[in-house]
DNA sequence: CGGCATCCGTGACGATACTG
DNA sequence: CAGTATCGTCACGGATGCCG
């Protein structure tokens, strides 16, 4: 049994420590942001995490109530882990971590991994104020964004499961000039660094900014 | 040697967690937030924090650039650190950690430790939008605002150093309500859990609202 | 095979003592 | 005052094994 150890300070930011500060919880948080997920899924997308520390990571979050465990209706019945609301309100801690990161985050190091929806999040905060579901296609893979969603997943893996609102397609360095705010989205559209497709309201926002 | 370890992902949150996510880290930011301390200030006001994470911890800092080590001039003179613009910048991200975290800040547990300056970033974030010297006066102690500040310290321990533009007197529960978003800064003043003095812009403000 | 539990070596952490 | 030294403990990472 995890013994849970906390700060001890009557402050809330601490207080939040003490549920989300232990290594890589966090980094699960980002991965379910993306939806329900298997255990081995999470493992597959946290290289370098060991197969206990995620256990007991996901079951700290089921007890602390960020996270939850259902078992997929039959067929392909597995057990997936998926955030609640109270975890999904983590997102604005992961983009004020993301987006101060960001000036961190230089060349890719040949030691670091890659996965094409780490680059969810800075192109949620590229899109902010829109309103949408977008396909985004990288080198890397494809995933998708539900822009503006209340309550769901926040984004996912894979093509947006329906017709998107808009589909785009980039490179990683469009990408990170994005996040790191030193392309506007519209100076990258006209630049063709961004190929806007679809036919929904943003894809022609997108078009005309 | 502080032997680094990182996630090794080639994703901004990660990178940031490379840096800030090492336990006690982020609370020696909240602390140097309130200005330059000396290493024996900031081990009181980190009750459990060892002597030698503590050490090793403002190493990091200083060697990631985000922190400074600097001499005071005499008399008094003695070391202390400071947080430098990259460090200052990771506010947001306390921010963002202490508005999750406040829904778990219940009642004191007796375990808890409190100070005074731990109440600073919520209310600046109730003074979100304004601009000026506030000095707060808790039970818990005194501490002052620099709200809207763009470079040096963000708070500060202590009565302002000056005439500032408004005075406030509050308690804790009132400190939390407000925190919580379940009573405005109006509506605080108006129901007089706040007592606001000063003559300044700030002060006017507030007992209009 | 997916989903963990167990074991083990290493390093991080916390408490205390001690030193310039 | 500002740390360093020492030490016991626990968390982490890697590998392996078990069980449905």
């Amino acid at each position: 049994m995890s013994r849970r150890r906390s700060y001890d300070q009557y402050c809330s930011a601490a207080r939040a420590l003490d549920l989300v500060g232990d290594r890589w919880t966090l980094l699960i948080v980002r991965e379910l942001l993306a939806g329900p997920r298997r255990y081995t899924d999470l493992h597959a997308d946290l290289p370098g995490v060991s197969t206990d520390v995620l256990a007991s990571r996901l079951k700290d979050m089921e007890r602390d109530g960020l996270a939850g465990r259902r078992r997929l209706p039959p067929p392909g019945a597995a057990y997936v882990y998926e955030l609640n609301g109270r975890g999904r309100q983590l997102l604005p801690v992961l983009q004020a971590l993301g987006a101060w990161g960001q000036a961190e985050l230089g060349a890719r190091r040949p030691t670091d991994a890659v996965r094409a929806h780490w680059f969810a999040l800075p192109l949620l905060r590229a899109l902010d104020g829109e309103h949408g579901l977008v396909e985004v296609r990288l080198d890397e893979g494809d995933f998708h964004l539900f822009v503006g969603a209340q309550e769901g997943p926040v984004y996912g893996d894979g093509p947006a499961p329906g017709e998107p609102d808009a589909r785009l397609v980039l490179d990683v360095d469009t990408c990170t000039a994005l996040a790191q705010g030193e392309l506007g989205l519209a100076d990258a559209v006209r630049a063709g660094r961004i190929e806007v497709g679809g036919d929904g309201t943003l894809a022609k926002t997108l078009r005309e900014a």
